[in-house]
DNA sequence: TGCAGATCAATTGTGTGCAATCGGATTGTA
DNA sequence: TACAATCCGATTGCACACAATTGATCTGCA
């Protein structure tokens, strides 16, 4: 149970630095057990993302993957630079709107897909935990996200100036 | 859209993508919502955490830090070595043994954990989430990093030893 | 004593991730 | 038609994170 003192505040705020370390080696602990098996496909985790949005949408613009993915320009360019250079994706400007630039399968890109299909069970087979386990936590983090990212900077400033 | 059919498979597949996306993405949301916060002090969240681990323990090896932190020398020498140019810590190798350095805050180093125990309150400040989520989440990640550290590579492999 | 193997930190190279900025293109407005 | 504001992606600079290698040191064993 959770001691409903006035005085909780000492737990929170241990809470909070266990929360946010733990989410670090977290994630860094689960993308360190997809690297072997992405490996044999020559793909890093984030890339392997972006291939995962394209084999959903099959053509995307970079704005479009930075939503999906959460990430900006300055991440993806160099990303998907390294992905047309093994010849797994193409990059063209949209003609009707110079700006924009499209991103699109090769049909190399497309046929990895029938081995990436094999991934996840690879991953569930080294990351043995329980599913409900599992269900938990990705409501948890569906929690933490919204929260994150929906949270302005602190409650509220008084404007000075 | 949960639908319970008896050929879970699927769904299993599925789960496990958007739980490794959401550890990503909750990971880099959470630490986003430090920065601001750190900035003042002059600190990014891994040094945070450096500073965290010595000002609890005051002295520590760089393989102690590594194994507190989970992180290997090809991250701490960069990231102490930045530490030591703004002059929050020392380093020096152990004269019992001098393959060891040891880390050592310095009067300026010591003298932030003051300015740094406002951070975790304003970081729930701008995390405004439940704190039975917050204990569910923590207890999930205990067990995910648990799960991803401990599984060796494959199911197992034949003994050879 | 002397040497092979292990240990520890640093270094190198690659790949994200983010802030800030730039340049080209489009859109709204006068 | 001009022109300012906006939008989009690329680039630059900095800071992790990890694999692989290197160099210095220590330890165990003959």
């Amino acid at each position: 149970m959770t001691a409903a003192t006035p005085d909780t505040e000492p737990d929170l705020l241990a809470l909070d630095q266990q929360v946010c370390f733990a989410l670090a080696v977290a994630a860094r602990s689960v993308i360190a057990l997809y690297r072997p098996v992405l490996e044999p496909l020559g793909l890093t985790h984030p890339q392997y993302l972006v291939m995962l949005a394209l084999w959903q949408h099959r053509r995307l613009t970079v704005k479009e993957l930075g939503g999906l993915l959460q990430l900006d320009s300055g991440t993806l360019s160099p990303l998907l630079k390294r992905l047309v250079s093994v010849g797994l994706v193409t990059k063209a400007r949209d003609g009707r709107d110079e700006r924009v630039v499209v991103v699109e399968l090769t049909e190399t890109g497309s046929a990895l897909r029938q081995q990436a299909l094999a991934v996840p069970r690879a991953v569930m087979a080294r990351l043995r935990m329980d599913v409900g386990d599992l269900v938990a936590l990705r409501d948890s983090l569906t929690s933490v996200i919204a929260a994150a990212t929906t949270a302005g900077p602190p409650p509220a400033e008084q404007s000075q100036t």
